[in-house]
DNA sequence: CTTATCTTTCTGTTAAGACTGAAATATCAG
DNA sequence: CTGATATTTCAGTCTTAACAGAAAGATAAG
């Protein structure tokens, strides 16, 4: 497959983008090529559009699919794996978010109520106690605001994100 | 300063955190014990308490104050610098979340529109053209819903979190 | 069963960036 | 101005993780 200007630009900046983000520069390219391609792609065909080892793409892609963030498919008449990313954007969006809580927020969120557990029997006074346990409180309402939101109908979210600020109109008037 | 093994725990816990979401270790270290310690320290205390060279604790002090999430102050009598976490959560937050924004989405919304513009004189068809505008209106709705939320008033801001999933149906009646 | 094709695992190399310790610079007191 | 103290910059070392290439392992066709 071959990559125009724009399309390589485009890989190669989220390449860029997911090494910010903690997450391998080659998965991060080959999702964003899989989802310009918009047609499911074999592993020979991305290592040899992208310029990686095909070991590379093969691990890559496991990582993806793992993440929920690729499908791999067959066609027919073909023996070779296929690969595809989600179109749906909303849907990429929570797979990476759900994937990111659940790796980082989550197990932060259980050392933190470890700490507040442990913090009778440690000598650190009550005001250091104070602030973990806000921490602690701060994480779960974030976290449990997201899990509500996540689940709410499409349509819903779009409501809610194109209202923005004027949201605190309705929540002055109703709670 | 003495770290009590809770404390200790919080600090390396947040300084392995910082190091998934792109922030050097020892910088998200230092953050957590400043908040903890909820007093300004002076750079030779921190490096003494968390092990590590003196040098390497100016520097990461000056990406926190640059990150504006560390206030430098002085303290009567004595010439050396104290050191200050933000003690108000959603003040961290919010400093985290903007400086993320503006390193890493920012950017990326300006190569999408690039993108876009170059669109057309590039030879990647309609369809390729369509995903990636897709994509820099995703980024610009949240980006937009984003810069309106930061700037609510801290209590509506509760409220909106507080209410969760039940903001679906003050949407339903309203719009 | 055998061969051809495709995929994954493994190991050594390389590159990026964190970290240290030393040297340089700045700041204040006397 | 001089000495003492505090801070920053810099150059080299060390660590970590990505990566390539080779080898091993699957799987399907014939």
């Amino acid at each position: 497959m071959k990559l125009t200007p724009v399309m390589e630009k485009y890989v190669l900046h989220w390449g860029e983008m997911g090494s910010r983000w903690g997450v391998n520069r080659t998965v991060a390219q080959i999702h964003a090529l899989l989802y310009l391609a918009g047609k499911p792609l074999t592993a020979d065909e991305i290592a040899e559009t992208l310029g990686v080892a095909r070991s590379n793409v093969s691990t890559s892609l496991k990582e993806l699919q793992s993440w929920g963030l690729v499908k791999l498919l067959h066609v027919k008449g073909d023996r070779r794996d296929h690969f595809e990313a989600l179109s749906d954007l909303w849907d990429t969006f929570f797979a990476i978010a759900e994937n990111r809580k659940r790796r980082e927020l989550d197990p932060t969120l259980t050392v933190l109520r470890e700490c507040v557990l442990d913090g009778n029997e440690d000598e650190s006074g009550p005001e250091v106690q104070r602030r973990i346990e806000a921490v602690a409180k701060f994480l779960e309402r974030l976290l449990s605001w997201y899990d509500q939101i996540r689940r709410l109908p499409r349509p819903a979210l779009i409501k809610l994100l194109d209202l923005g600020a004027k949201i605190e109109k309705l929540l002055g008037s109703k709670s």
